[in-house]
DNA sequence: GACATATAGTTAGTTATGCAACTAATATAA
DNA sequence: TTATATTAGTTGCATAACTAACTATATGTC
């Protein structure tokens, strides 16, 4: 028995990850009170975007942790809201460039406060000593899991 | 500015909780690789049952953080694997208590098992006192957002 | 240059999620 | 006791996830 081990009672609410799935729920409710149709999937696609326009779909991918299958559609449905368009590369056209429209660049200033307020409202009494530590664990855990390969 | 809000490029990976993602997807992960056919959302109703056979749908649903429809959906797939069966309540014939089978009672020792093992994967160099802090703060977080609604 | 391999992205199939509108059964209230 | 409201669960619609199989382009080797 590791003696980092769960509880078996513990391990649940760790691996459903519900703390986290309530914050991204709080946040798509602040985007529609707010009249903004996208998701929080959309957004953090967008989030990376506005940080470097222009990446690709598998960088895109690598940066929200996601397969390119799930990248795939995903920017399928911002192309459908005039949020983004693909361009292909001119150095290797298998390679899909992802841009921003007009239409999307307004939206990150609205859309980061939205999110600064969800923070504000999931993080109420929590001092930044154990924001400290909770960040670097979840960033333990994963890479605990991704540096290596099962079997 | 609260203090305890987060800087910009630090917003994406706690609400996207990609380290909790990771966790459950290794799990997943470990269930195929030992043959079982079962995905962690049903594990996530199968692991309440154990603990109490008989529970209606609604109160699965309160207990695994999902409304009442994905509750809904998640038996019948539970109900078309024969792992799960539905009775109608005699008190009140609105509600369904769902009962483990046969074929699901033997799955809680191998699946138990490969939780644990998940978790050891994923708590590697992390020490139990991070563990109470992370999950301390990520309940803090839940009841945060579930104790009021939104306006 | 030709053939095998690797890489970027797409598509098909299945499961899961949330919201909103619905049905059926029960509880409340006039 | 009949009308109204509430509750448990289901269904329709849209988005999103993963795996596996596929296409098209690039690269590497003989």
């Amino acid at each position: 028995m590791s003696n980092n081990q769960f509880k078996r009672g513990e391990l649940y609410s760790v691996i459903n990850g519900m703390a986290t799935t309530a914050v991204a729920r709080r946040l798509q409710k602040n985007f529609r009170n707010a009249g903004l149709e996208i998701t929080i999937e959309q957004w953090s696609v967008l989030y990376h975007l506005w940080k470097e326009d222009g990446l690709s779909q598998l960088e895109l991918g690598n940066r929200t942790f996601r397969d390119k299958a799930s990248t795939t559609r995903l920017i399928d449905n911002l192309e459908k809201q005039e949020l983004v368009t693909r361009v292909a590369s001119k150095d290797d056209r298998r390679i899909n460039l992802v841009y921003l429209t007009d239409i999307a660049k307004p939206l990150q200033q609205i859309t980061y406060e939205l999110a600064n307020k969800t923070m504000n409202e999931s993080l109420q009494n929590i001092s930044k000593e154990e924001i400290e530590v909770v960040k670097n664990v979840l960033q333990r855990v994963y890479d605990n899991l991704t540096s290596k390969d099962l079997i």
